[in-house]
DNA sequence: ACTGCCTGTCATTCC
DNA sequence: GTGGAATGACAGGCA
């Protein structure tokens, strides 16, 4: 058997990181942690200290109990149980026995046995190693590390040893580490776990199942991951993973392909510019915190700078809203609230029915009904549209539009004709024609809303839901006119939405109730037919049933042989069957009576 | 000019 | 009380 030999070496604080880091990797790394600084992870080293120096004197406590157990079991070398003794008097046989059966089990009894290493020894050794100050230091939480020494001396490496033989003893398992927490051990293990690991490529039994996070969510990484085996604790791994993996997964590939030689040394600061350079070069003032959650904000920031709302390009461009000059009163005489049941955002689309000398193409005769209408609940902002909304808004919308939105307007409109009458013009079918028509109309109140410098679009403010509508409101400082016509497009659009669909259902009644209409016509037909074909049929019984009681009657005889005559006499019979000659006299005495 | 249809809007009721 | 849906009624546009 294996004699370990245990160097006087003193560890260095690298060796003992790294020890530390490796052993991480087995136990931690299924756990994401939001741990990206040294400060707290020391501060959970120190913990976990804690934790295992009292999980050590429980488990000394179980060892104790399990040696004496022990003392009192043999093992069943057919079923591989222990059985408690049978005789006492072969005891010191007995012992010697499951002393074999447990070297022939588990080697690293075995070793335990032949190192002449007793537990109390290697307390002892770890007690003079480690001084009281920091006695967790010789009890790593590592006692599931991956390769054991059992792994040298009676396993293969790649075998799954690493898992605990299920008879193996807690008190030996626990012994063992014991000795593995002493740091020669710990070097020799680090080792041994280097040499696994070159050979398995990447912790591959034990490393995938304990930690499928980075050697998987970071394809072809291979080699910077294995670096940052050595180099990067794990919870900086798992962290990544945990937090930022879906935020910055799409940069990864490229960073791979930059990825510097990284140092032996980890640095926090190299490795936020090695994950985040855009951000690095964004937020340059001061290192950046190691905190996840400031840097999700801070990526949320910068994530909130980029995506501009067409609308809001639109809305807040310069002299939208802040011009401060006095709101043009504008009436228009028709509303149109945009929307229709299916009608998609860009039917509403601004500037739809513009005319490209600036002037508004209203469809239905709009121009018309600029002239003046009756105002209803419209009059507190539809004072009088005057000839500058004209132009000014003609000139806003074309220059909101984006070239593509120009190009394409003009290729609608090569002419100076609105676009509702060249669609008017030639229409193929009459729904078409309504169709573009309802199109026109769809601007209309997009152009009011433009007239009073509304920043919201007509779809915003018909569909979005009271809370949000009150809070985009409560956002931008509008004035009466605004606030009013505002509240007039949500409510024109929501009852013309509400218009269409009651007479859309109207028509589906209207269909339903003609379905059903038929419905009962081919039943009145088909009772009415049935009530035919049984009236026959009942007709027919009738006649059957008159001759066969003629019949019947004719047979009858009186005492003299003479038949019944039918006036004096009939046949009735009763609901069993049996039937009765009934005088007609008496009967219509009894009737009488 | 008349008619029928479609659509938007208003007023009202109800939830 | 408010918002919104539902609906009848009305008006305008169009074919």
């Amino acid at each position: 058997m294996m004699e370990i030999e245990l160097p006087k070496m003193h560890p260095s604080q690298q060796d003992m990181e790294l020890i530390d880091i490796l052993w991480r990797q087995d136990v931690d790394l299924g756990a994401g942690r939001e741990v990206f600084d040294f400060s707290y992870r020391q501060k959970e080293v120190e913990l976990r200290r804690q934790r295992e120096q009292e999980e050590e004197k429980r488990q000394q406590h179980l060892r104790e109990q399990e040696k004496a157990l022990l003392a009192q079991l043999q093992l069943d070398e057919e079923t591989g149980e222990f059985v408690p003794r049978s005789l006492p008097a072969s005891g010191t046989l007995t012992q010697t026995n499951t002393t074999n059966g447990e070297i022939a089990q588990n080697g690293a009894f075995a070793a335990q046995e032949g190192d002449a290493l007793s537990f109390d020894e290697c307390m002892q050794l770890l007690a003079e190693t480690f001084p009281l100050d920091e006695p967790a230091e010789s009890a790593p939480p590592c006692l599931d590390v991956s390769v054991p020494p059992t792994t040298d001396l009676m396993m293969p490496a790649d075998t799954p040893a690493f898992t605990q033989n299920p008879l193996l003893p807690g008190s030996l398992d626990q012994a063992w580490m014991e000795l593995l927490s002493l740091p020669e051990l710990q070097q020799c293990l680090n080792m041994q776990m280097q040499e696994t690991l070159n050979m398995d490529g990447f912790m591959k039994p034990s490393g995938e199942a304990q930690n499928p996070s980075y050697s998987q969510y970071l394809p072809g990484m291979d080699h910077l991951s294995s670096v940052q085996t050595e180099v990067c604790p794990p919870e900086y791994i798992n962290t990544y993973d945990g937090s930022f993996n879906n935020m910055v997964s799409p940069n990864l590939s490229q960073m791979s392909l930059n990825v510097p030689d990284v140092g032996a040394e980890f640095r926090p600061e190299e490795f936020n510019e090695l994950f985040y350079p855009e951000m690095e070069a964004k937020v340059n003032s001061g290192p950046l915190t190691s905190d996840g959650g400031n840097m999700v904000s801070q990526l949320a920031e910068t994530a909130s700078d980029s995506p501009v709302n067409p609308m809001d390009l639109q809305s807040f461009s310069p002299g939208n809203l802040s011009s401060g000059k006095p709101e043009p009163i504008v009436e228009f005489p028709d509303s149109d609230s945009g929307l229709s049941l299916d009608s998609s955002p860009h039917m509403s689309s601004p500037g739809k029915s513009l005319n490209e000398d600036g002037s508004f193409g209203f469809s239905d005769s709009d121009s018309e009904e600029m002239d003046g209408s009756p105002g209803g609940t419209e009059s507190d902002y539809t004072e009088i549209f005057p000839l500058v909304y004209l132009n000014d808004g003609a000139q806003t919308s074309l220059s909101d539009k984006s070239p593509a939105e120009q190009q394409e307007m003009k290729a609608k409109n090569p002419k100076t004709e609105p676009v509702e009458a060249s669609g008017y013009s030639k229409p193929p079918f009459t729904k078409d024609k309504q169709k573009k028509r309802s199109e026109a109309r769809l601007s209309r109140d997009e152009q009011r809303a433009k007239a009073l410098q509304i920043p919201f679009t007509v779809d915003m403010i018909i569909n979005l839901p009271v809370d949000d509508f009150n809070e985009m409101m409560s956002k931008h400082q509008l004035n009466e006119a605004q606030l009013a016509l505002v509240r007039d497009i949500r409510r024109w659009g929501k009852n013309k939405v509400a218009a269409q669909n009651c007479r859309k259902r109207k028509l589906e009644n209207i269909v339903g109730l003609e379905y059903e209409l038929d419905s009962l016509r081919e039943e009145k037909e088909r009772l009415k037919k049935e009530k035919s074909e049984r009236s026959t049929s009942l007709r027919e019984m009738k006649q059957q049933l008159s001759t066969l009681y003629q019949e019947v009657f004719g047979m009858l005889r009186d005492e003299h042989g003479k038949p019944f005559s039918p006036n004096e006499y009939s046949l009735q019979h009763t609901a069993d069957g049996t039937v009765f000659l009934v005088p007609r006299l008496k009967k219509t005495l009894v009737k009488n009576n």
